[in-house]
Parts: C-alpha cells; structure tokens; sequence
DNA sequence: CGAGTTTGTCAACACGCTGTTGAGAATTGA
DNA sequence: TCAATTCTCAACAGCGTGTTGACAAACTCG
C-alpha cells in the first residue's frame, strides 16, 4: 500500500544516484535518525537532505514533507505486522494457551523488530490524522481476529460468557499497543521484556476463560 | 469551565486586569483551545497571548515557554488524580469486585473530567521530557497501589498466585490509561464511554482472580 | 549523433514560528 | 512627589518549512 512511484530500474554505474536510491536513502536516514532516540520533532527535513546526499529542496521532489518519510516508514511495519498475523483464529481448538501466546508473540516480534519505527508511529498517530487512521486500521485488524476468536471460543464452551467480545478484545488490544510500547521505549513503569509476553499472556487468558462478572 | 479569573485581591476597575489575573487568563485559554480539539503544536504562543489579551513578548513574562503552561494544566490534573486516589487499598476485603469498580471509576472521572487536558498530558509525555516524567510519577503511583492491592489479596487467599503483582499492576494501569484515551478522544477503535467501566473492571478481575498460568 | 523531452538539482526567496532586547508606561510605596 | 517595581510591547534575530524558476544531466527517437 506505499508506494506507487513505478520508477524503473534503469541504473546505471557512475552517474549520479537516481531516483530509487535516493529515495531508500531518504528512507534509510529517517529510520537511522530514529534510532538515535530522536523524535519526529527533532529531525528536519535538512537532516534528511543531508543524509541521503541531496538539498532540502531536492528531497521534496522525492517527498511532499516531512511525515510523508515516516508514514512510508509506518506503512512498511504496518504491512508486517498484517502478514505475520496469519491464521490466528483457525485452529485455536488445538491448545488455546498455546496459540494466543503464538499470537501474542507475533505482536512482540513485529513491533520489537523495528522499535524505534513503532515509537515514531505511536507518536505520529497523536499529531498526524494520516498516521491516525493508518494505525487504526492495524489496531481494527488485531481486534477483529480476536473478537472473532473469543466469540469461537464462547460458542464451544471453551470461554464462558461476560462482556461483549469486541469490547474485551479492543481493551486487550489496546492494552498489547501501551504495554510494548513502554516496554520497549523503556519507559517507565514498564514491564521487563523478558516477561512481557508472559503478563499480557496472563491478562489475555484471564479476561478471556476466567470468571465471567458481565452484566 | 473557563473563566476562572476569581479577581484575586487588589483589583480597581478600569486599571489592566494584572499579576495573576493575566496567569490565569493564559492557562484558561490554553484550556479552551485544548477543548477545540486543536494539538498542542497547532497551538502558537501568539494565541495564548492574543487568548489572553496580551502581546507575545509579555506571555514571556508568565511563562517561560508554551510547554510550560500546558505542563501548568497537566500538573493541576496529576494533583487531582493523586486526590481522588484515596485509600483503593485500605478496605479490599469488604466486597472486592465493588472496590476495584470504586478505583477504575476514580480514574474515569479523574480523566474525564478533563479530558482535553488529559489529551494533551498523553501527548506531551511523548514530547517533552518534565512531561514525562510528570506522568511517569502518576502512573507510578497507581501501580504501587494496585500492586500493594494484589499482593494483599493473594495473601489472604482471595486471589491465587501468578505472575508478579507489579508487572500485573503495569499492564492494568496501562490499559486503563490507553483505552479510556481512546474512548474520551472517540479514537477507532474504542469502547463506549457508557460500558468502559464495565469492560476494564471485567478484565482486572480475571487477571487478579481468574486462572493462574504463571512461568 | 543531435534535438527535444524527461528527470533531477539547487540558490534564492517568502513566510511563520519561537524566543530576546531594550525602551518605556502604569502602579506602588515612602 | 519621586523612585523602585511591575508590566508591556515594537523591533529584532534566528531557525524551520515549503516554493519558484533557472539550469544540468540522462534518456529517447529521428
């Protein structure tokens, strides 16, 4: 869903970079810069320019702005995410601690991956309404593969009944989002990364087949 | 909500409204603007001022820097939110359930109440370091006393044992934090404000008293 | 190979924002 | 009434974004 500049491959050697590559040297600078612990904020579009070898004006024949570089950045690791969720909900029947822990280890390992990346984004989505619905659309994703689980679940009598499955599942969601984000930011409280799948593992089969106190 | 120029001591008529009275005006247009939906960064010093009814120049006599006066608000709210804490832990064993429901609805309040503030507190933290530290502090305090709540619920045998108490503690404060801000900014996907209470509480009950499955 | 098109480049500019300076007005207190 | 204190703002300095228009390099096609 990135990008849709169809720039051909004709490359040649010694000639001046063109095209592709400036643009993944644009790309490459902002996650690097990122991942010096900058924020959004703090990096200008003249880093970026000078990073990847060009002039500010330059990189807006590349770009339109600045956040235009680190959505093309989320979008990469919002692609990810969306393929490593796979079939979660297809064979929970099996041995279901097993299988949201699987889940749950999908979220860890996408986000953990490209840390910094997920920071920019759950910044971007506070200040930038593209960003928003991106991030939204990850997190509509997530919550719909687990309410349709957990009303699986409920309809084999693996889970009792409670709170309305989609609600349950956008809280847990929510919850998986703050928690490693923190955990990775370090930002305290937060828990050790080592536990971290363990907790929320926990919280999730708590909710889930614990003691319904619904309405 | 607004105006909350109290026309402190001193104050003839027609003389320039002074001193604090001009503070004042500052934070309650930095509320205002807040309440418009509108980010700190689409905020300029220059609306304050004009909010305000001062020049620029003079809003540097208040304060030292926008930031400071939208940390101004964020404390007021952090000072309240410790009030309204109370004693959650002292009385857990009387009727559990009823307790903890007593402390989510403590927090919806707290941040509902101003919720505009409490946006821009969730913003700021990811931008400004005093920020983050300021809301490091509450969060802190919310999951020592959860934890304290936990730990003594386990030792009288209400609760079995699991995972640790504060990593618990973390990720429930966490939740807490992330979806009441995306039921009070109506940012997809969200619970309703009117079953919020109801889907939290649910879930801190399973992940307290529900099935162990610790390491 | 040479003329025209496409692609890429950047100096210079326009504008908006933050934060500072220094001159001076209003208010207070003796 | 006169000086200290408090408060105000025009003007300035500086940095960031985004735009323009002139220009250069590479590709295309006769």
């Amino acid at each position: 869903m990135a990008d849709m500049t169809g720039t051909p491959p004709r490359g040649r050697r010694g000639t001046r970079p063109s095209g592709e590559e400036r643009e993944s040297a644009i790309l490459a600078t902002a996650e690097r810069l990122l991942e010096e612990d900058r924020a959004i904020q703090d990096i200008s579009v003249d880093d970026l320019a000078r990073g990847a070898g060009i002039s500010r004006p330059s990189f807006y024949f590349y770009f339109a702005s600045k956040d235009a570089v680190f959505l093309a950045l989320v979008d990469r690791l919002v692609a990810q995410a969306d393929a490593g969720r796979g079939d979660l909900l297809d064979r929970l029947s099996e041995d279901p601690a097993a299988r949201w822990r699987e889940g749950l280890h999908v979220f860890f390992e996408t986000f953990g991956a490209h840390r910094a990346v997920a920071r920019a984004g759950a910044q971007a989505r506070l200040t930038n309404p593209e960003a928003r619905e991106l991030w939204a659309g990850v997190m509509e994703n997530w919550v719909h593969d687990a309410t349709l689980a957990i009303d699986s679940e409920r309809a084999r009598g693996a889970a009792p009944p409670g709170q309305p499955a989609r609600d349950l599942a956008i809280a847990l969601v929510s919850m998986n989002e703050r928690v490693l984000y923190a955990t990775f930011a370090q930002d305290p409280p937060a828990v050790d990364e080592a536990h971290v799948v363990d907790v929320l593992l926990s919280i999730w089969l708590g909710a889930i087949y614990g003691a319904p106190s619904g309405p």
